[in-house]
DNA sequence: TAATCTCGGGAAAACGATTACTAATAATTA
DNA sequence: TAATTATTAGTAATCGTTTTCCCGAGATTA
């Protein structure tokens, strides 16, 4: 059915080896042999199997991605930049959602294995998958998490550090009763927010309520039932800490629909900052996720990684900066 | 390097045939030797080689997906639901962006070629491209455009008869002085766009004033520039129509900080709704962008071609309904 | 017992490229 | 002129699978 190499040479009258030389751009083929071969090609319109091509040379042109959830915001701009600087380098992006279910993780690992990419990008949700990364022969960049940093290359935000730096700016505020709300507690980031959490606490001096920590999903309706369930509360916070911008947005519409004001009634501070806010009354006060960044660097690793193999690991741990808006309200004691 | 068929075959003391009968879960294959294989192949940790089995079968369970821009939300919605189907079937997606680029358009269409993919799924911006398509062998299917109508399967939504309808649906509450703004004229959806626009107005009766037509980006940046040009104009228009999501985020931020109230003021009608818009005190009117169908409707359009290669081509043209917000102001005289 | 039939498994030919090796010719040198 | 070298193009091995074809052994039948 497709035309192949050997069809070019019978018809061109040379031979497969200098077909080949010629859509290789091997100098050493006679200038008379060469346009004959290039107008057979352009006439059969013969295109080269990259199939038979990469099993022999053992390179693909692919880069896998793995992203938790394609339907995330973040992990959106971060293939985004991703394509667009492995594009530029010859690449071309395999792309799965991982719906950070680990089974599915190690399955994609082993197609993407299977498939021969000369390269992954991963966003690993647990370490439970160190074991199926170690004998994976291909470069392997991890984004957005921490836990295979001593594996493989790794860029990600410490959200340890982040969320430690935002209780701390909170209760630089005057708040001491400050709630957080994130997505599963089985994700490794929101373990690290967790425990970022519970050190500024205990270096605040503060007391931890547990009914003011909700783990919950990374979506706008969890964003809602966590902000009505909080404010329900005896003794709501002053201020609520919100690991995500699709929990920050539900944070906003439940606000809007129960009347309450932010920052009066209560202080917003969250984890990345939303798309449109020039449209809002409100400036979120967000700590920056760095998503093209990230995005950016995860690219730019494993292009390097895969022209120098040998490189020791690398960490590209990002620091992400507090931008203040006008969300968090000053408490005066 | 990597363990292969062979390997496992000395291993196991069969030979590779009865290793690949084994792994492909033929059934003829005695249980004391299947054993023994599979014992073996987790031993060595053997991941079949897809590129050759891909080379022999000319399978390659590989959709390739090209989408003329990355960051336009349209696509990503379109994609994510493109992924969801084709995973469910098997295929994964090998993904790039066009930049709306033609050259770039036909590059990639001869990468997929060349990485025999098993179906592609690209988003045509001109009928240009119409000849590479033709002599593409493995099924096609275009979105969004409808150029490719007679070539391949397509799935999208008629631009000029939404556009007539939105200019017939502001016309019927009053409005007389009209104007649209949307991306390219080299895209052929604007010039669907264009003339859904003309010919409502010749069949109402209205004359047509070109300064009330703007072609520039689907950006926001262009939506603000637009807005405060349109509206700076000796008569401005009564009525704006936005060709997509980030124009008409633009104008909402340039009437914002303009002054300007919609619908007071202008009204406002948009191809495809606000991502936020229970955030903000205007509802727009909006007429369905439908990306959720698309990106559904073309996953199974591809996943059922390639199971059946001799059907006839399928036309899906969407029909979208106008959603009514309080953008628009009906207009007494 | 001999002839026929089943059935499982091995040998080897594909799939379509790349490339090391080789042979033939032309060019250079002694 | 003969010997050596350089250069170009062809032959065939190879990459790692799948699959056709065939063989041999055990089961079935006459």
């Amino acid at each position: 059915m497709n035309v192949t190499i050997k069809d070019v040479a019978k018809a061109a009258e040379v031979s497969v080896a200098t077909v080949s030389r010629v859509i290789n751009r091997i100098e050493s083929v006679d200038e008379v042999l060469r346009e004959r071969v290039e107008q057979k090609v352009k006439e059969l319109g013969f295109k080269p199997n990259h199939l038979a091509r990469s099993l022999k040379s053992d390179v693909t042109n692919t880069i896998g991605v793995a992203v938790s959830n394609i339907s995330n915001p973040f992990f959106i701009n971060v293939s985004k930049q991703i394509e667009n600087i492995i594009r530029k380098n010859g690449y071309m992006m395999l792309m799965v959602s991982t719906d950070s279910d680990l089974e599915k993780e190690v399955d994609n690992i082993h197609m993407f294995e299977a498939k021969r990419v000369d390269g992954m990008i991963i966003s690993p949700d647990s370490n439970e998958i160190a074991d199926s990364i170690k004998n994976v022969n291909c470069p392997i960049v991890a984004i957005d998490k921490k836990v295979l940093k001593n594996i493989c290359d790794s860029v990600y935000v410490d959200k340890e550090k982040s969320m430690y730096d935002i209780v701390r700016y909170l209760y630089e505020r005057g708040h001491r009763n400050i709630s957080m709300v994130t997505g599963p507690k089985e994700l490794s980031s929101n373990y690290d927010r967790f425990n970022g959490y519970i050190k500024a606490h205990y270096d605040c001096g503060m007391a931890i309520d547990n009914s003011n920590i909700l783990f919950g999903q990374f979506d706008t309706k969890f964003g809602k039932d966590a902000f009505a369930k909080i404010m329900s509360k005896e003794n709501p916070p002053t201020a609520i800490i919100s690991g995500s911008v699709l929990i920050t947005t539900g944070f906003l519409i439940k606000a809007k629909s129960l009347g309450i004001n932010i920052p009066d009634d209560v202080s917003i501070i969250s984890f990345g900052s939303l798309d449109m806010e020039e449209l809002l009354d409100i400036k979120i006060t967000y700590i920056e996720s760095l998503q093209t960044e990230i995005g950016q660097i995860a690219g730019e690793m494993i292009i390097s990684r895969i022209k120098n193999p040998g490189q020791p690991i690398k960490l590209s741990i990002l620091h992400a900066e507090i931008i203040e808006g006008n969300s968090v309200k000053t408490i005066i004691s």
